[in-house]
Formats: C-alpha cells, structure tokens, sequence
DNA sequence: AATTTGAGAAACCAAAAGGTTTCATTTACA
DNA sequence: TGTAAATGAAACCTTTTGGTTTCTCAAATT
C-alpha cells in the first residue's frame, strides 16, 4: 500500500481536513462533524493522513486531536519547485514570441 | 470522474513521465519504452495528464509529441505555498503551544 | 502495392479507494 | 454505578485505478 504525501493529498476531503486543522488542531469527531461522510469515513482519511505523516495525534483523556504536519508538505514543494525555471522561463519567451508577433503586426500594418 | 492536477501527480509512474518530458518533447512510443509496463498502460497515464492540462499533444505525421505544461503545477505550488509560513519559523510552535493550552484548558475545567 | 510502425480504443481483470453499518472499548460524567 | 461520548476497527459494498491483451486505422517505408 502506498502512502506517500502526494497520493494523500490527492483527495479533495483530505486537502480540506489539512486546511482545517492547520492553524488549530481539533479532535476526530470535530474534524469529522465538518464533512457530509460518516465519521468513519473522516477517520480514514485521517489514518492516511497519519501514515503518511501529514498529521499527527495527540491522545488526551478519551479525545485525540489531530496536529498537522505542514512540513512534510516540502517533499511536495521541492517536487513542483525544480520545474518553476522550466515553466516561468517558458512563460518569458512565449511572452517575448508573443511580443515580436505584436511588432511584426504593428510593421506590417503600417 | 475527477481529472486535477493533485490527483494526475499521484501515480510516480505519471511524476515520473512528467519528469522524462520536462525538458524536451518525446512521442508516445519514446516515453512508453523507457517503462516496464505495456504501451496502453503509459498511454492510459499519458491521457490522464492531457485531461488534467499537464500534457499537451502535438500531432507530426503519425508520431504524436508529447510536451509538458510546466505551468499547470502553479495550482500545487500555491496550495502548497500557502502553509510555508505556517510550518516555518514560530508559527507552527505557536500551534503547538495553543494546542497544549486547549488540552491543560480541558483538564483544568474537569 | 504490401508491409511495418505509431497510436487510439475496446474488453476485460484484480486490487485499491472511498464509502457504509455495526460493534467493541475506553473515558467522562450525572 | 450506569450511561453517554469519543474513538478504533471489522465486515461489507461499489466505483475507480492501473494494468493486460487484442483489434483497428492511418502514416511511413520498402
């Protein structure tokens, strides 16, 4: 079973479970009372969240509260960051491609 | 069926062809040989890809180019970014801090 | 003209994903 | 002490995913 950070960040429920616990941690059942699934539901998408190490619990009394792990997010980060020369340097010279096509047109109008 | 960028970038088989074509345009043949899987099985991931805008095809002859769409990764990238404040410098300690306080808060209050 | 090559697509399959309901266990509390 | 609440986990179901083989078709080659 794979359990890496970009297949858990794949599914929507999971990117909004991380949104919603990442300025303050909250227990299984209130991260689960936002959602339109069952908790059981909610509380699988958080185990993979755990697996992969995004998020991580702390047991207090009966309840456990869910703490995300925002670093972890680097490996995705560091991913897509080696390709932003290749893309904005694309983006420079289709905008210069698109800017000589602009001088040829006014040229050529004239 | 849900076609996004996150879910495209969640098979290392489809990071892997982004990866390969980055640099320079290969056709599907090319990008299928450098797999162990079958050609349909690449082609399958190649599909999922131009779906999500990640690849484009550009059609030569009976070959078909096969670029990669850089830019398409902006929508990762800014999810991501947007909790690099969060997981750097104090912010996230802060996070650790009012969680121990919401659990101390519980235990006093019993 | 006949053959080879590159590619798209269909039919099929096993496993994984995402969901459900149900039940068990531990902790808090009236 | 007895009950409610929070959680974990099992059993089960349907759809999606990732793979296969096979067939077809158009473009290149010989």
């Amino acid at each position: 079973m794979r359990r890496d950070v970009f297949q858990a960040i794949a599914d929507p429920t999971r990117r909004e479970i991380i949104n919603m616990i990442a300025f303050k941690s909250m227990n299984v059942n209130s991260v689960s009372e936002n959602f339109d699934v069952s908790r059981a539901a909610v509380y699988k998408h958080l185990k993979i969240l755990t697996e992969c190490g995004l998020v991580k619990i702390k047991q207090k009394g009966r309840e456990r509260y869910c703490e995300a792990k925002l670093e972890k997010l680097i490996e995705v980060s560091s991913w897509v960051e080696q390709y932003r020369k290749l893309w904005t340097g694309r983006l420079d010279s289709l905008d210069n491609y698109l800017t000589d096509l602009q001088i040829k047109a006014k040229q050529d109008g004239k």
